[in-house]
DNA sequence: GTTAGCACTCCATAGTCTTGAGTGCTAACA
DNA sequence: TGTTAGCACTCAAGACTATGGAGTGCTAAC
């Protein structure tokens, strides 16, 4: 069977109420607030079709429809209409540039979620592909340093760092310049075994010192899974599909430990294509615990190589129109903001 | 009416059972399982008694009884037998000693939660409070600078300052070794009006630019409320009483937000006597929308002036002596860790 | 002062009815 | 051949009604 124009518009309107009442919609809701005039038993036997094709089904016999997860994916794919964009003023998201790459984010998590009623997520940047801004140790005591990174865009990064040998003031001095001549505008992935024995070669008897410096240095920007930045987790509660069982606990869960959202922010990385959104529906996100969940996400580039994800979670009966709307919209003032700088 | 020792022991049993089962106790359970011989009728009449006094309660006729927050104030107070502490080994909350104090409160806060199964904050100590260890200032670019400080027990901050003149490396320099100078070993309440004529007497024709870097730098010791650590949020989804209605979303907000913690990490700082674990049942928590839980708030020194609040959120029949006898088990050993450093 | 006994209360649970929303099918209609 | 009216049927949700059990308060006896 296939899914000729009328079909569609009804399974456009049937999830088009779907997503705004949460209940089953029935024959005669459809027949009476469409364009297309019909009376409900027209309807029902389109319903009947389209529950055959596997679109939408009954939560019980003598329900209405709702929509089935591959009905929501048809949807998503061919019917909704995107761009009903308000004009950038109405929707009230402009964001500000802020100095500490950290401030940003937190902030668009947080506008985020209070505009959509949604939970939303905002991955810093990768670190491992960031270029170094400069770096600078200090000394703390004879046996440690404080390395303090700034990255491209703003971002701090800092750690202590112990060392075998100990160190004075002098030694800090020396290391700070030579790390920097040899490091400033390169990424981690961009130190190479190469360039590592020629900085030891030129440190000489402090080579040791500068290999742990290293070490500890590129274990901090790799290691350290990416910052996620949260909020509205408890937006969940306004969605009663997601709070019954222990499905609320699981979903704040996930929200709390943020290591499932890695995993999300992982996929949505590897699945991007130019500048696109993605969604997952059900049991397509890569989080388990968010199977009963639609997940939409973009991934955003404030400059080169610093690209993060942001992520919009909520019931599969979300707004995707607005959801992805209100995304396109981010990703264009960021890009705007980001590359005016 | 008073209480006589055996109304005490059956308040105390009746307690006892409630916190183990959540269920209303009736007279024939403490007729059973206690040491004191009596029938339920006897039981009964006591019951009657405590009633009046209003210790506690009847959810409904017919129904067991359950402690009134009077009674459950009495226990904590007088009747509960601290101290079944288990030797520490078996308790294996063991802290290391770990470098940077973020992670160090962190941990602290995982552990307990995990140990407890009740909802945890750590707050940092209060950065007005700590000593300046030393402060490092780079330059970003023309107009910015990024100061980096570093606390009393390696707890790092940065902040980047814009400036109104134009700035160079060799300022940068001068300006760090003068900051350096002047405010080492002292902390934000110490550096009076006096300390800050003398110090832009010193830097002469930089004195605006000395301004603007203690400005921005006093703003972010004070201003910025002390970081909060939780963890275990989603325990409170444990205890049916806590998830009922609209309670659980309020909780889980509380600690998304962490406004209200500040609130009473504030509180318990102001409360505290010395070394003492503070208990606040119902309606006695600084925060509403805890009016339904109990809250235990220890305060803990790492060394002078570095105060902060470790505090654990229940439902009102929590395990109070575990709880407590946890607390101070691990104030004990952060106190021998850091006096010994 | 303590206890056994008894009548009473009230929640929880399960069962029964009723209502209403919605369906699928059939037959008539354009 | 597609559309529609009509009708019997299904099922969840809500209201209402026993029924059982846990627990109480009171009284009278020990």
């Amino acid at each position: 069977m296939e899914l000729d124009e009328r079909k569609a518009k009804i399974l456009k309107s049937i999830i088009r109420n779907y997503l705004e009442t949460g209940e089953p919609v029935g024959s005669r809701t459809i027949s009476k607030d469409d364009e297309l005039n019909l009376s409900s038993a027209t309807i029902r036997n389109e319903m009947a079709d389209l529950e055959e094709m596997g679109l939408i089904m009954q939560p019980h016999t003598s329900a209405g429809r709702i929509p089935t997860d591959k009905g929501y994916r048809l949807y998503v794919d061919e019917l909704m209409e995107e761009e009903r964009r308000e004009s950038k003023e109405e929707r009230n998201m402009l964001i500000e540039r802020v100095d500490k790459l950290e401030t940003l984010l937190t902030n668009l998590a947080k506008m985020l979620a209070a505009n959509t009623n949604y939970t939303t997520l905002v991955s810093a940047p990768q670190t491992s592909k960031n270029k170094l801004r400069f770096l600078q140790l200090s000394k703390v005591d004879e046996n440690s340093v404080l390395a303090v990174i700034m990255l491209e865009g703003n971002m701090v990064k800092n750690t202590i760092i112990k060392t075998e040998n100990v160190i004075d003031e002098q030694i800090v001095l020396k290391l700070n310049l030579l790390l920097n001549s040899f490091l400033t505008g390169l990424s981690i992935e961009d130190i190479n075994l190469g360039l590592m024995t020629k900085l030891k070669a030129e440190a000489g008897e402090y080579s040791t010192v500068v290999e742990e410096l290293l070490g500890a240095i590129s274990q901090m920007l790799i290691d350290s899974a990416p910052q996620i930045y949260t909020s509205g987790a408890t937006n969940i509660f306004k969605y009663p599909e997601l709070t019954e069982g222990e499905k609320a606990s699981e979903l704040i869960n996930a929200f709390e430990e943020k290591e499932a959202l890695n995993e999300l922010v992982t996929t949505s990385m590897q699945n991007k294509n130019e500048n696109e959104i993605q969604i997952y529906i059900g049991n397509e996100s890569p989080v388990q615990s968010m199977k009963d969940c639609s997940v939409v996400t973009a991934s955003y580039e404030l400059g080169e190589g610093m690209t993060g994800v942001i992520g919009i979670v909520g019931p599969k009966r979300m707004d995707y129109e607005k959801v992805v709307g209100t995304l396109r919209d981010l990703m264009h003032q960021l890009d705007t903001i980001y590359k005016n700088k």
